[in-house]
DNA sequence: GTCTATACGGTGATAGAC
DNA sequence: GTCTATCACCGTATAGAC
């Protein structure tokens, strides 16, 4: 799916174009975005048990009626934007990885870089996360979602790791250390001091990999500098 | 709150001594154990959303409204369940803090290892802390509850690491990623590979805290061999 | 496609017997 | 203290007008 400034540009410019059909096939795709938004904004806010068909309605500007025109059901709907926020999640990455230079340390540095990135990393996006898993024993759909993204990541991420010469660490090590520690930095996002920023996380992340690592500092270190400018 | 355990034993030793007052204050502390914990099993089964107070009483095995008599209120309920579910968390490092060996790199092993102890780490008790950190921002109350017993770890840890001579990453660096790591190897085990062990995930965790203190490798792996056997 | 009105079931909480 | 019966409300989903 696409983020909603994109489906907006394209809105207008078909509109501009005259075609009517294709024009209502594109608003129809901008209404449902609009909807699946609203719904991770309330999921955000009140909980996934809070997340009322009434609240995701109020806050997407529609009527409760034209939810269920769209989704069918409230579970379609919250399948939906499961599936929205997991594909912004995993296209950020990949991007960063595709065009990063393709040298080992380049390429880890920028999935690191990438999952620091506000879009994905904030109160918001994390909190998301946390509802769905929080669910995931009841609905294992939620988690098949989320493994099977989680499982390329940690795939490529391990490909990465295991092109270093020398390291204290065995690769798997490696890999697993610098998954989890992305994943627990971002849980201090949550439940950590207030004042934990990202440029604080990224930095330890940094450190640690320069542990890990430590033929790479200099490298490591430039991308910081370049990072902090 | 004490373990169910513990206050049947102290149940038994009361009607022993036939003192009925006392006995039915201890029953009924027992009762409200039972229906905390079948509590956090619902929470853990069906996710908070689904958590009603109809599942609870069935899964405790009383009435509905035998649980609002004694927690006035779902809310309550849920608060307690919170409060029980982290005093046992929190009571299982300070427990292993306390009778580690009094330096720092016994007391860093300890209360690793406390942190992958089957009580604690295992999936139920990991999907409990998810459901509700998924609402803690429209419940604040949630966040506050957590983050006291974080801030506490998060201390002790950094009192722990400011104790070491010499390390490639400052204490503050080491005390963040040591926690980081602990928090992202525990999502392993909701969304991580089926086959992910708590033995695979504390040595991964040795393994780092390895590379960040090379001084202490041999302590270390005498920790892992004696773990091992 | 979008709305309003409404049916229906489930949920939290109360009342009162035992 | 514990139960059953019951209420009032709210949430999902449907129907039908526009």
């Amino acid at each position: 799916m696409k983020p909603i400034s994109e489906v907006i540009a394209i809105t207008a410019q078909v509109t501009e174009k005259n075609l009517p059909s294709r024009n209502r096939n594109v608003q129809s795709e901008y209404r449902k975005q609009q909807m699946v938004h609203a719904t991770l904004d309330c999921i955000d806010r009140y909980g996934l048990s809070q997340t009322t068909l009434a609240n995701i309605a109020k806050t997407a500007g529609v009527s409760q009626g034209n939810l269920i025109f769209h989704f069918q059901n409230k579970e379609n709907l919250l399948n939906q934007a499961l599936l929205a926020h997991n594909k912004e999640y995993t296209t950020n990455w990949q991007t960063a990885f595709e065009s990063a230079q393709k040298t080992p340390i380049a390429q880890l540095c920028a999935i690191i870089q990438a999952a620091f990135k506000p879009i994905v990393c904030n109160r918001k996006k994390i909190s998301v996360w946390y509802a769905f898993w929080g669910e995931s024993r009841s609905i294992p759909w939620y988690l098949e979602v989320c493994g099977r993204q989680n499982k390329e990541f940690s795939g490529t991420l391990l490909t990465i790791c295991q092109q270093f010469d020398d390291s204290a660490l065995s690769p798997e090590s490696a890999a697993t250390s610098i998954e989890a520690m992305i994943d627990g930095l971002w849980q201090s996002f949550i439940i950590g001091p207030r004042g934990f920023t990202r440029q604080q996380a990224l930095a330890t992340m940094f450190e640690l990999v320069k542990v890990i690592y430590p033929n790479e500092t200099r490298y490591i270190d430039s991308v910081l500098t370049e990072y902090l400018i």
